[in-house]
RNA sequence: GUCUCAGUAGCUCAGCUGGAUAGAGCAACGCCCUUCUAAGGCGUCGGUCGGGGGUUCGAAUCCCUCCUGGGACGCCA
């Protein structure tokens, strides 16, 4: 427990204490006490609804409660400077200041754990993102897809959960196959033979770029071999450079994958089977038209999906089933699947597969990124694969600028649908908000440098000095941070770390346009206020850490 | 048609497990650099929280309904 939990903790405590010594409610009726940080300071530090909670219980006005709660607590020994009962029955709780210096104390001393709770008690998690098809370029959807995800693992590893990064592989579907067909005809484009591209082929870049590269390394020699071996190479070949392609985009992109799994390994290692057995054994699965359905209604779906196709092969569900019954077996207590909008139809039948194969349907939780929508020149772009046209991720890092796309993206709860001007966020990239965040750090590393060369050094010594209505402000922003990690990991909303970046940011520059840190006059006040702004810099540096943002030493 | 996500300031979005006068950034308009980074600060302007009902001491938040927009409704993946 940090110094600021810890305060928390004994201010609820004495609360609570005194609702028992009043009679409001028995020991175990209590509801939880919640403090929350008002949004006017003048109604002080913390602020409790407790008297209007438990009017219920109480059968009194809330205002009643709050003073028969004031008659009966006991403030010694606790930070508690006073409390006052004000609007509906809201009580406004001011701290002693010195207690909130003792924020510094703890950040300092946590440095870069600062933040870091065990909310999340070990609790196992994994989180499968991305998974595009490796058939093409990573575009807008995935790099919205990937920010949140990452942000949302670190988040959940800062709050005390175990986290696990996966990517799906869809290296085994009719995808495959027509990558390869799409491979055959620029392969023999490159070649100078013209050829129809399928209707369901790739058309990015990106397959020509391969096809070129064959051609550079093997000339017309594949033609000799036959359609098959040709189509099996391609198949190969194909996989192999997207995968890879895939593998650095994302490592560029500041995502790191843990584990990386392969559909087809699913096929081989006979789990497809084991996972249909299952089903069938749960009474699951039935015949019917040459097919072998899954009988999903039984657990809310719409209809009921086929498995394994009159042609006897399976459906995209069925190895996904297999799938998801071995992550499951591998020891996780949560899913996490992070999936674009346009698969959201797909949820029902994955929690009924869930719940068919014996588990609890919540076990998988879906996360849905909604599209992002492009624009350049004023007018919407297709981000379609196919179409050869899309922006890419790389793409758009190149124009944007790493720390800028994701910290814009992170910003953005997933769910709510995303215009993206590319040309606005290239013309505006020195307003974007994620320059407000670096800045601060930046200006914070230039004092420190010569508080340094002017022979200043951070004391804890004199925090009680810190008592300006600024550094007061800056004290309890930093002083949230922990509950904030861990309300965003508890509500998989990792841009609430951002909102709270914004906040931090303006207490700091608003801080830094009233006081002067480095002051030869008042050596106390001047090294106080080193530890005030170093633990502010570390501070804003872990929480630009968790969305994966670079926090500069100078702009 | 069914399901689903959204609709909050001129724009882009927070706030949604019910709480005090609805917030931020950008845009607009004023101020503040002989002083540690002006990519900053201070202030002004700007909202029937899509409409209508309901629950509650209290609703942007929960329920119902309607409107508008995105997406999904395949023996594709």
């Amino acid at each position: 427990m940090n110094a600021v939990e810890q305060v928390q903790h004994v201010v609820k405590t004495a609360i609570q204490q005194a609702v028992i010594k009043a009679k409001l409610a028995e020991t175990g009726d209590v509801p939880s006490i919640h403090l929350e940080t008002p949004r006017d300071k003048v109604n002080g530090d913390y602020a409790t609804n407790i008297a209007m909670q438990l009017t219920k219980i109480a059968k009194m006005p809330p205002r009643a409660i709050a003073e028969a709660i004031l008659e009966n607590l006991d403030t010694a020994n606790t930070p508690i400077e006073k409390i006052e009962i004000a609007g509906p029955g809201f009580m406004n709780i001011t701290l002693r200041k010195d207690y909130l210096a003792d924020v510094i104390k703890a950040v300092i001393e946590q440095g870069a754990d600062y933040g870091r709770s065990k909310a999340g008690a070990d609790e196992k998690i994994q989180v499968e993102f991305v998974s595009a098809n490796p058939t093409g370029d990573l575009h807008l959807g995935h790099a919205r897809g990937a920010s949140v995800g990452d942000s949302l693992c670190n988040v959940l590893d800062f709050a005390g959960y175990q986290v696990s990064r996966e990517y799906y592989i869809n290296d085994a579907g009719n995808q495959m196959n027509n990558l390869a067909l799409s491979l055959e005809v620029r392969y023999n484009e490159a070649l100078g033979k013209a050829m129809e591209m399928p209707e369901d082929g790739y058309r990015g870049q990106d397959i020509i770029d391969i096809a070129n590269a064959l051609v550079a390394e093997h000339g017309d020699a594949l033609l000799a071999k036959t359609e098959k071996e040709r189509f099996d190479f391609l198949r190969a070949h194909g996989l192999k450079i997207e995968l890879a392609k895939l593998q650095q985009d994302l490592a560029d992109f500041r995502v790191n994958f843990d584990s990386w799994y392969s559909e087809t390994s699913l096929y081989e290692g006979g789990k497809i089977e084991v996972a249909l057995d299952k089903l069938k054994a749960n009474g699951h699965v039935f015949d019917e038209d040459g097919a072998t359905w899954f009988r999903s209604t039984t657990f809310g779906d719409d209809k009921d999906r086929v498995l394994i196709k009159n042609d006897g092969s399976f459906t995209y569900l069925t190895p996904d089933i297999a799938y998801h019954e071995d992550k499951i077996s591998r020891g996780y207590d949560q899913l996490i699947n992070i999936w674009g909008a346009d698969h959201h139809g797909y949820i029902p039948r994955m929690k009924a597969a869930i719940q068919a194969l014996g588990y609890d349907r919540d076990t998988l939780e879906v996360m849905i990124i909604q599209m992002v929508q492009l624009y350049k020149d004023g007018e919407k772009m297709k981000m379609s694969k196919r179409t050869g046209k899309a922006v890419t991720m790389r793409e758009l890092v190149e124009e944007v600028g790493l720390d800028a796309v994701r910290y814009f993206f992170a910003m953005r709860s997933g769910d709510s649908h995303m215009d993206f001007d590319l040309d606005l966020a290239v013309s505006q990239s020195n307003e974007n908000p994620v320059y407000y965040a670096q800045y601060a750090h930046a200006r914070i590393s230039s004092i420190l440098r010569q508080a340094e060369e002017q022979g200043f050094v951070a004391s804890t010594e004199n925090l009680n000095l810190l008592e300006s209505e600024k550094e007061i402000d800056v004290l309890k922003k930093m002083g949230d941070f922990p509950q904030v990690v861990a309300d965003a990991a508890k509500n998989r909303s990792p841009h609430r770390v951002t909102t709270y970046i914004q906040e931090l940011a303006a207490t700091f520059h608003s801080f830094y346009n009233a006081e002067k840190v480095l002051d030869p006059s008042n050596e106390d006040m001047t090294r106080a206020r080193i530890a005030l702004i170093t633990a502010v810099r570390t501070t804003i540096a872990n929480a630009l850490r968790l969305i994966g943002v670079s926090a500069p030493e100078k702009m």
